[in-house]
DNA sequence: ACCCAGGGTCATA
DNA sequence: TATGACCATGGG
């Protein structure tokens, strides 16, 4: 049995080989990658992609301009993103944030941990969200931790149980390391290997990872 | 007709 | 702190 960082390490290794790079996040700016951040909650991307889409081609993927709509007004435009009303109030309680902060050169400066627990403080912003914001759009070395996460590192007998968010985040980064674009990486493959195996059912034969899967029936 | 998807908030015990 | 209801569309 090796140690967690081991195993983790290992798996990193595996499933670039297999899947590639996987060029996360999708995004042409800071602000459009924070969008995407709260339209895919709970969401496929297809739908996060169509709402990211109908902003972009209203001009509402400047701050300024969203900042200026209603929710009411802000939810029809993101509708194929699912529940779109939650979804408005959250993405103008963000936008207020970033214009109220001095967008993204006002925020660079920050420490990563001053940035993350302000992050919090935005209604519709949890951890995961915060992180992915923090990893993918701020650079900084940290790691969103996901379901599939919990799901791959349950198969790969790295979790114990009941471990947290936080325990998790610190395995990872201990795993990989403090850099930004590692962690970046994992997370995006984490992703695409749970979606490959789990859905329908195993897609990925011949990943050495497929018995990661719950619904693959290999354990 | 289900089940789920790159979560988070809020109320309740 | 720990569950559960709720949000809501689109694809399998």
């Amino acid at each position: 049995m090796s140690r967690p960082t081991t195993r983790i390490r290992r798996a990193y290794r595996e499933l670039l080989d297999h899947h590639g790079p996987q060029y996360w996040w999708p995004a042409d700016t800071v602000f459009e990658m924070m969008i995407g951040a709260v339209l895919v909650q709970n969401t496929a991307w297809t739908g996060a992609e169509r709402a990211l889409e109908n902003l972009r081609g209203r001009g509402l993927l400047e701050p300024r301009a969203l900042a200026g709509l209603s929710p009411s007004r802000l939810a029809p435009v993101i509708r194929p993103a699912g529940t779109h009303g939650v979804k408005a109030r959250r993405l103008l309680a963000m936008t207020r944030w970033y214009v109220g902060h001095g967008c993204h050169d006002g925020l660079g400066a920050w420490d990563s941990a001053a940035l993350r627990a302000s992050l919090l403080g935005v209604h519709g912003i949890g951890p995961e969200s915060a992180d992915a914001i923090l990893c993918y759009a701020f650079d900084r070395p940290v790691f969103p931790v996901d379901a599939y996460a919990r799901r791959l590192y349950r198969r790969l007998g790295v979790m114990r149980g009941g471990e947290g968010y936080e325990a998790l985040r610190a395995m990872t980064e201990r795993a990989l390391g403090r850099d930004a674009a590692r962690l970046g990486e994992w997370h995006a493959l984490v992703v695409a290997h749970g979606k490959a195996v789990c859905r329908p059912r195993p897609l990925c034969n011949e990943c050495t990872l497929a018995r990661s899967c719950p619904r693959a029936g290999l354990g």
